[in-house]
RNA sequence: GGGGGAAUUCCCGAGCGGCCAAAGGGGGCAGACUGUAAAUCUGUUGUCACUGACUUCGGUGGUUCGAAUCCACCUUCCCCCA
């Protein structure tokens, strides 16, 4: 069988990919499946930098307002549904372009990651921080080194987060993150990915941008955007309450900052994000590198 | 004009005679990453000929075997009284 060919498009916050995705769908007759964790969320638009319907030039995007906020969501979930927008768009005779900066979320899809079919378990997952806060992250973490020493090994203890996802995995499968792992990896992937990495020179080049775009946000009207999800419990949200450009005003909106330290917050945020990204990206095999 | 307090490494801030190149946090830089990932976590951060040496805690001069820590004066800032 065919792999199925891809474009991906993949780079830090701010270089860009969107417009360049668009230009290449149209110059190629592909559809955008956008490679967001949180663009996928309705009513976060502004602080997304989602694109506007004028600016998608009648492209079909994928993945984009597809939950509400109060809706968890996983890199599991994220391959499920661009799979299937995958399918849907070859078979259309169109070439999918996957864009975003997600970079697990898209490794995952593409590598042809074979994750297990393990649902979250929030209840364990608190008993284990819980767990970890009263007897102290080293604990946890012997916990696990006691069914999944290689695991445990290559899992920071005051990752409590990973040790815990990890403890979650054998509690409720019975079998160890190593097996899993291994075991994701078997399969070919299907997919014949061409992946294109925006990568800026300079690193002062992404982080004007940054604050550029922030400023712009501002002027949209990211605080009323902010503010109407806030209302409707966005803080308490298990995954879009995460979202740079949104936490930021929760301090701000309980009367503990002011605005400015909100905008400051964020391009803080946002520069930290940057350089996570091109960190993860940075050692992922690209096929092609675009400056900027 | 009188009285009191403060000046610390990029920033905030501990230190108050030796264990201090100086806690902690922030920021910077580097990194990890298989189901919360715009999350979570790690390392590093005076200089060098780097298991040792050198310069640093507003300035100058003292006390002391030894000072960021004590004393004097100076400079700047803050507060109170006038």
């Amino acid at each position: 069988m065919d792999k199925i060919p891809l474009l991906v498009v993949v780079g830090p916050t701010a270089s860009g990919k969107s417009a360049y995705a668009i230009e290449k769908a149209i110059q190629l007759g592909g559809e955008i499946i956008s490679g967001d964790s949180m663009q996928i969320y309705r009513g976060m638009d502004i602080g997304t930098a989602k694109p506007t319907v004028t600016e998608m030039c009648g492209i079909p995007h994928h993945l984009i307002d597809i939950a509400d906020i109060e809706e968890p969501f996983s890199a599991a979930r994220f391959v499920e549904l661009a799979a299937k927008a995958i399918d849907d768009i070859t078979a259309r005779g169109k070439l999918p372009i996957i864009a975003g900066g997600t970079g697990l979320y898209i490794d995952t899809l593409i590598s042809g990651t074979q994750l297990s079919a393990t649902e979250d378990d929030p209840a364990l997952r608190a008993e284990l921080f819980r767990y970890a806060e009263e007897n102290g992250a080293l604990a946890l973490h012997a916990r696990l080194f006691e069914v999944d020493p290689e695991a445990a090994n290559a899992i920071h203890p005051n990752n409590i987060k990973r040790v815990a996802r990890a403890l979650e995995i054998y509690y409720n499968t019975g079998k160890t993150k190593t097996e899993l792992d291994i075991k994701s990896r078997q399969a070919d992937s299907i997919y014949a990915p061409h992946v294109v990495y925006i990568q800026p020179k300079e690193r002062e080049t992404i982080y004007e941008r940054i604050d550029r775009r922030v400023d712009i946000m501002f002027e949209l009207g990211l605080e009323n955007e902010v503010k109407t999800l806030f209302d409707k419990g966005l803080k308490d949200t298990p995954t879009a309450s995460q979202a740079i450009g949104y936490k930021e005003f929760y301090p701000y909106f309980d009367d503990l900052c002011p605005l400015d330290a909100v905008r400051v917050a964020i391009c803080l945020n946002t520069r930290h994000y940057a350089k996570r990204q091109l960190t993860w990206f940075n050692r992922k095999p690209a096929d092609e590198i675009i400056y900027i």
